[in-house]
RNA sequence: GGGCCCGUAGCUCAAGCGGAUAGAGCAUCGGAUUUCUAAUCCGAGGGUUGCAGGUUCGAUUCCUGCCGGGCCUACCA
């Protein structure tokens, strides 16, 4: 609602700076004051104007206040400050069609969008920078779910690299395993944690004799050509710790629709389909002398210069490429004939706008407690099948790292003259999930002097330096439990145990949500494992006192906001929020006016972390009103029911907005 | 060397496209009628927004230069 009324506002001051002064004002800055008292939207486009129009900016502000006329919803204009319009809108009938759940009609953009995260190489268990990523890009589709797009959640999996390479030479050469022997390990519980310990054992067995890197090289070359016992036990290691990394996923309530494989993109000749396509554009070069002779080359996104036509057309032997400094080549085709991942990303990237002319098969893989079926890419696959791909938008989770790989993408979709795709093309960059000096140590690691002065170390999957995902969530699990079984004995221990869970949930996702993207977490037990404060549990905890309101209140909370709430006249919104003996309790309605607003300034800045902050202040507020006014005390009954309306309203929002971030509020706390 | 990001309270972080007195949480200290109320609330202290310039009516925000830190810069992924 508050959105919707800010539209109209613009819209109207537009209408009328082009009807007064001639002015077409293309973005109108709309703010909101730093006080409840002064309204509930603040225009500074006087301050602006002031040059324009040769006036005071104060001047201004009072032709515009004088002349603006009446704006449906809209009370009053007032001049504040040296030039400022402060903005009051109606506040019985913003919260009438809020209480009502009033949505105006909105345009939905059309196409579906492709939301790619997690990604996680299928070789050990996830840990919290995975579920950074993870979290990050399911809030991220529920945002666009609630802003009402149709999103298709993808899951790459790199099952055919040198990292579950890694582990299959781990169990070859290191402890000699046969295919039944490791077949044996991946059906038991948390083989992923497994292949965590033995991939770092990998690393270390690599350096102690020169041989051993041999064993990567020989066992990465069978996994690529496929069809023989090694590539057959690196796809049940990688199949088995891909479905670890789904169940790790769905105890946070994330679920993926379709899993492409690089395997496939290897099978099924997608790079070839691709390579023929970005040669005839010109935009692979090859290189017949240098550092990189015998390759094709891109320029290096970032610091490219021109892509120069000019010179021998198709097959660019060379002439395109000595416009390229070598430092600036970024090799795509190996000059084995290999494709490097950026030429498989190009292959990849180019089958998700539907450029690419090839499609993977497909079958059914993995089914959801909730019947939800997710898909996994194959060779020969089932004939019936959802269409995956060919979509109008894309976003990829991926961390800030590989922000150059990602461009260079980009730059090969424009080069290949597809615009309008790389414009829509979003890297969702964000930084990593590191460890403080003191969690490492707490961790049993030992650090050097160098590593203790630092603000954070960087986790490495290699060396097996990590909190992994299940252990954060158990230890989440195993803290919120006794709390929960101190304050609630009465309760049954399932009951306990479904609290705790959506107690933890909520104190994860809430951790990982609330940092902005370009901050890189130092990650520490001690913040993690808090409840209180700026937590989810702190949100949740509102919401489930607005429950129990109703609880102890003898009133059913769901039906009460059904049908209780529309009993409030405009009368009594105006009695009970108007002036200034409104203002705290309008403060809170107005925040839970704006949940939409939050929401779509989320999905413009692919900023997550909004949304959080947003709940957390929705729920201070909150609770000062859950403190400030007992309600089933109250003699007044207008003013009780008023007082009942504003907690089920609240309630409502925090539920959604919490829901959009993948929490949900226990029945207690 | 080049590219990207960061530097804000003791600590961890906010501050929408440049706006009104730079805000939260944690920590510290002092309080909250035994109740829909403590996973909470109220209050206090705590800031030269790394430094120096510039643009502007107005800069934490934009520009330039320094200082400090991180990441990327493989015929790895």
């Amino acid at each position: 609602m508050y959105r919707y009324l800010e539209r109209r506002l613009v819209e109207h001051l537009r209408e009328f700076l082009k009807r007064t002064y001639g002015l077409e004002v293309s973005n109108t800055v709309v703010e909101q004051p730093p006080k409840i008292e002064f309204g509930e939207y603040a225009l500074p486009l006087a301050f602006e104007l002031a040059r324009k129009l040769r006036k005071a900016p104060r001047k201004i502000a009072e032709e515009i206040v004088a002349g603006i006329g009446t704006i449906p919803g809209f009370e009053t204009f007032e001049v504040a400050g040296g030039g400022y319009i402060n903005v009051r809108v109606k506040r019985a009938e913003l919260a009438g069609a809020l209480t009502a759940d009033e949505s105006p009609v909105e345009d939905i953009p059309a196409g579906k969008v492709l939301v790619e995260h997690s990604s996680i190489n299928p070789n050990k268990a996830a840990h919290i920078g995975h579920l950074r990523n993870a979290i990050l890009g399911d809030t991220f589709v529920r945002l666009l779910r609630f802003a009402g797009r149709e999103v298709d959640v993808q899951n790459y999996i790199d099952n055919t690299g040198v990292q579950v390479a890694d582990v299959v030479v781990g169990f070859l050469h290191i402890e000699q395993k046969s295919r039944a022997q490791i077949e044996a390990l991946a059906a038991a519980p948390r083989f992923d944690y497994v292949c965590w310990d033995l991939y770092a054992r990998v690393s270390h067995w690599y350096e102690e004799d020169k041989a051993n890197p041999r064993a990567r090289a020989d066992t990465l070359r069978a996994i690529e050509e496929g069809n023989n016992e090694t590539a057959a036990i690196a796809d049940l290691i990688s199949v088995a710790v891909l479905k670890r990394h789904l169940e790790t996923m769905d105890r946070l309530d994330i679920e993926y629709d379709f899993l492409p494989r690089e395997s496939e993109i290897l099978h099924l000749h997608f790079w070839d389909a691709a390579f023929g396509k970005l040669k005839e554009a010109g935009v692979l070069t090859y290189e017949a002398v240098g550092k990189n002779a015998g390759c094709w080359v891109m320029p290096r996104a970032g610091r490219a210069k021109t892509l120069t036509t000019g010179g021998t057309e198709g097959t660019g032997e060379n002439s395109i490429g000595e416009n390229i400094a070598e430092e600036d080549q970024k090799v795509i085709v190996r000059s084995n004939g290999t494709v490097g991942y950026v030429g498989k990303d190009i292959a990849y990237h180019m089958w998700k706008f539907g450029l690419l002319g090839r499609d993977f098969g497909y079958r059914k893989f993995y089914r959801y407690p909730n019947a939800h079926e997710c898909w996994i890419s194959t060779t020969d696959g089932e004939k019936d099948h959802p269409h995956f791909g060919d979509v109008a938008e894309i976003y990829n989770v991926i961390d800030a790292r590989q922000s150059e790989a990602q461009n260079t993408v980009i730059e090969a979709l424009r080069g290949l003259g597809h615009d309008e795709a790389a414009d829509r093309y979003t890297h969702f960059s964000y930084e990593m999930v590191a460890l403080t000096p003191r969690c490492a140590a707490e961790l049993g690691y030992t650090l050097s002097e160098e590593d203790k002065g630092r603000a954070w170390i960087e986790v490495s999957g290699r060396k097996g330096f990590g909190v992994k995902a299940d252990d954060l969530l158990d230890a989440l699990i195993g803290a919120a439990r006794k709390e929960v079984d101190a304050r609630h004995a009465e309760l049954s221990d399932a009951e306990r145990g479904g609290i705790a869970a959506q107690i933890a949930i909520g104190a994860l996702r809430y951790f990982m949500l609330k940092f902005t993207k370009p901050s890189v977490i130092a990650f520490d037990f001690k913040e993690a494992l808090s409840f209180e404060g700026d937590t989810g549990p702190y949100v949740q905890y509102a919401a489930v006192r607005a429950t129990n309101i109703f609880r102890k209140g003898g009133l059913d909370v769901e039906s009460f906001s059904r049908e209780g709430t529309v009993g409030v006249s405009a009368e009594d919104f105006d009695k009970y929020l108007g002036g200034a003996a409104g203002d705290d309790i309008w403060e809170l309605w107005l925040a839970a006016a704006k949940t939409s607003y939050v929401v779509s300034q989320c999905i413009a800045a692919t900023e997550p972390a909004y949304l959080a902050k947003h709940t957390f202040q929705l729920a201070q507020l909150f609770n000062t009103f859950y403190h400030r006014y007992p309600i089933l005390s109250e003699t007044d009954e207008g003013r009780k029911k008023f007082l009942l309306t504003t907690a089920a309203v609240v309630r409502r929002e925090l539920n959604r907005a919490l829901g959009v971030m993948g929490i949900t509020v226990p029945p207690v706390m």
